[in-house]
DNA sequence: AAACTATGAATGAATG
DNA sequence: CATTCATTCATAGTTT
């Protein structure tokens, strides 16, 4: 692609403003629960159901988007693999230059404060509660769901149903055309 | 503050100038085709004899692959349906653009005649499909027939284990030469 | 204000 | 077909 089309020179008809940026940005309070879940559970294959959870959670701290919670744990995976990934970097020959800094990130650290001072109240469906009063000095403990160890990627693809490639026609035997449904249902 | 390197810093723009990239971009008349093809008739589940078809055609505005092609409709189909997934819960802010991915950017899609006898509208979920095709500005006119020879797509994963048949000796020759990135190392 | 960095977003490719 | 990985574009923020 020459030039990716991608030029909201004018407005490309979002929610913001005229002038403002369309682009989304965690709040404060946003951030931290995400940061949270990540660090407190080593979360980070979140299920289309959770990001609408984790979303819907966070709308109480700014406008988001299901969309924004799925880029932003990937983005987050992704990153971690690339700085992996440019420490095999290291030149090999006989002279190392130690030019890298440390792999510290602009991660606020673990002393996150995770204070909720903020009472909410919130309990659409008793999901996602957490502000209940009580909370350590832990990261959140966002009951989203049951993560019973290997739940958290919970995407067993259940195998059933041998669907039928195309209607008609090819009879190809491609290899990439699997048909497994999966019903990504729990809870 | 870390090591980020990332940006050539010469290209001024750096929009991967000369083709240096490894994997497939469209270019605009490509692009333009691929969108016409799937808003002109709903067009989402190509045969591999289509996908053949559509790629010769597509030659002509750059370099490029069955594979792509497929791809293409692959993730057009796959991030549709994610789409769809997430916005099950819409919010009710109000003030809430749903878009995920704005896919008209520019005013292609339209044109482009595909006159295969084979049926492309699988519903396989209820899908409903966008059956414009009202006009047809003429771009291209792209002559997708029916299949006129054998089976063409052969295995796109060479490492596979499964030895499918195909043992055609089809006339097209689908080099599904997975480029390795794993270079990754460009000066 | 230019340069740089961090990061949201987009999409081609790959895996199961 | 559903998910995930990898790479790149674009830009809000920050530093200089």
């Amino acid at each position: 692609m020459e030039l990716q089309a991608q030029q909201p020179t004018e407005e490309g008809g979002s929610i913001q403003a005229a002038g403002s940026s369309n682009r989304w940005a965690p709040t404060p309070p946003q951030l931290r629960i995400l940061k949270g879940l990540n660090y407190d559970k080593g979360f980070k294959y979140p299920t289309p159901e959770q990001i609408q959870e984790i979303c819907l959670h966070l709308k109480q701290y700014g406008q988001i988007e299901d969309k924004n919670v799925f880029f932003w744990f990937q983005n987050l995976k992704a990153r971690e693999r690339q700085k992996l990934k440019e420490f095999r970097n290291v030149p090999v020959g006989g002279s190392l230059d130690l030019n890298f800094r440390s792999t510290s990130s602009t991660d606020d650290g673990r002393s996150i404060d995770l204070n909720f001072g903020s009472r909410v109240g919130y309990g659409v469906d008793g999901s996602i509660m957490e502000q209940r009063g009580e909370y350590h000095q832990e990261i959140e403990t966002l009951p989203l769901f049951p993560m019973h160890g290997e739940d958290i990627f919970g995407n067993m693809k259940t195998t059933s149903e041998g669907g039928s490639g195309y209607g008609g026609g090819s009879r190809i035997s491609l290899e990439l055309s699997f048909n497994s449904y999966r019903d990504a249902d729990m809870a």
